[in-house]
Order: structure tokens, then sequence, then C-alpha cells
DNA sequence: ACTAATCTTATTAGATTAATAGGAATTATA
DNA sequence: TATAATTCCTATTAATCTAATAAGATTAGT
């Protein structure tokens, strides 16, 4: 179903959530979790591949917990859901062109490849700062409409 | 990891033999399945949804087989990915917002919305008549270059 | 030492997907 | 009208992937 793992869902929230707590120090899982209503146990899934990718750092014991590497304007969707999903081609072929006999005159792996390439752009175009943006936007909208 | 099923890819490919034999009557899938290196059997699934959604027409018994119900240039790969997969949707609460509760003051909903408009315009912007002429393109310069 | 946190590995259950199999229904034609 | 060739339909299996939990090891401040 060309579906986003729930590891690339959970992932984009969990970084929101550090992005807006960006220069506090270390945040703890603990407090992540409720707040975003995901289990402290999946979280920590979802953290080493961050950090092996280099957008977050962490600490460990007390005063440990989590914070990004860099300012939430230099991450953007398309450095979390790569990490999560391991890689953004629709098709496996696109990323390892020996696995199909056909390679060479198919002609619908090219067009996977473009499809890939835009994922990769729309999601590259959205930093970690522009959906805090969007948030207060949206918080205040519906505190106008919703009271 | 987002990726398309296989009823996508072999779906495209099933349409794009179809559709290099427009206007020549019914296409027997035993031909299709040579030609394409897929069991009939398997074909056999992806053909309903096809039909279901107007892009082929069907004969039974002798002389029966499928043909595009449209030209190749009035048929794009939206369509047969959309029908393929049920849904181009990246995550479910796109299509069904009341799944998840958190859908009023979620930010991330809107990205996935995003993605799931770019995804469509890039896949609708695919015509198969569009395809039969990059194969010929590609075939061209690929009898140029391995003889 | 104690406590609170991250880190690591294993396991389980569930969902989805891929593929096959077998037979029913249909239709041109000999 | 029998036959052969085809699509159509339903069930089943096997494999893969995903989501989630669990339990304990490691680390670091107090």
């Amino acid at each position: 179903m060309m579906r986003l793992s729930t590891k690339s869902r959970y992932g984009a929230r969990l970084m929101i959530d550090l992005a807006s707590h960006y220069g506090k120090g270390n945040i703890l899982l603990k407090d992540i979790a409720r707040r975003q209503e995901i289990s402290v146990g999946y979280l920590e899934h979802l953290l080493p591949p961050l950090k092996a990718a280099g957008l977050v750092t962490s600490g460990r014991g007390a005063h440990g917990g989590y914070a990004l590497a860099k300012s939430p304007s230099k991450i953007n969707l398309k450095d979390i859901v790569e990490t999560m999903e391991g890689s953004l081609a629709p098709v496996r072929c696109v990323d390892n062109p020996a696995l199909c006999h056909r390679t060479n005159y198919c002609i619908t792996i090219d067009v996977w490849k473009e499809l890939k390439e835009n994922i990769t752009r729309t999601l590259e175009s959205i930093t970690l700062q522009d959906l805090l943006g969007r948030r207060k936007e949206k918080l205040e909208t519906s505190l106008i409409y919703n009271i």
C-alpha cells in the first residue's frame, strides 16, 4: 500500500517534539512519550538510527536524555524519513538494479526513479523549523475557531 | 518501507504491454505472461480491479482476452497505481482523519497530505503513450551502444 | 552505593503480501 | 451440440514485514 511505517510517523513527531525544546538541554524519553502518546519502549527503537545519522545526540544516566544535534532549520523531513525507512525508493530495483535482469530494457524503473526523486525533493523542502511555524499557526487558528 | 506492491509494478508492465498492442483486438494473458515474465495466475488477480476502474475491457471464451478501454494517451500511471494500491496516501489518517484523535492539532498530517498530492501529480503526468515513447527511445539507444 | 536514565537484544503477535491451485462460467467454432 | 480455449472466482498457503513489549545491561550524576 505504499505506506510510511509507523517508525517514520512517530519519528517525525519525536523530532518535532525535540525541535520544540531545542536549546533546553537533554529531553527525557519519558516526557516525549507522554506528550506524543507513544510508549517509551517504542521510542527507544527510533533513536539509535537517528543518532547514527547525526540528527540527535544523547546522554546516559542521570541528566541524560536526547537533543537535536543541530538547529531545527538544518534538519528536514527527508533526513528523518530516510533514516527511519532506510530508503525512499518505491521499488527495490531503483536502489539496486542488479536485482532484476530486465533493468536494461525496463521503462518502469525510470518512472520509479523519478517518483523517488520527487518524494525526496518534497520532503527535503520541509524543515523542522517550518513545522514549528505551522504548528503555531494551526494552534492559533484553532483557538479562534474552536472556543 | 514505503514500497509499491508488486501489484503496482506488475500492473504497470501489464498495462504497457496492452498499450503496445492497442487496436489489435483482445490480447491473451498467456502472451502477456510470456512477454512480461509474470505467471498467468498472478496476472488474473490484477485484471478485475483494472476492469472495475474502467481501464481495460475483457472478452471470455474463444477470441477472448483483454484490451485497453481507451487510448494509451488517456490512461496515466496514477490511474493504474491508484487502482492497484487502493490509495496513494502515505499514511492512513490522510484518507480517514477520524482514525486518529490528534488530527486537529497534528501538523504531520498536513505534510503527508502534501506528499500524497505530490505523488499523485507525478504519476498523473505520465501516460501509457509517454511510456511507449520512452521505450522506443531506450531501445534505440541500447541498440546503438550495446552491439 | 543508589537512582534514573539510555542502550541492547530477544521475542511475540499480528498484519500484509505474494503466489499457487482448482474449478466454474463463457464463447467461438468444428 | 460437443469441444477447446479462455476469463473469472474463491480458497489456501507460505513468506515477509511490522508493531510492540519485555527484560536486563550499561552509564553517569548525586
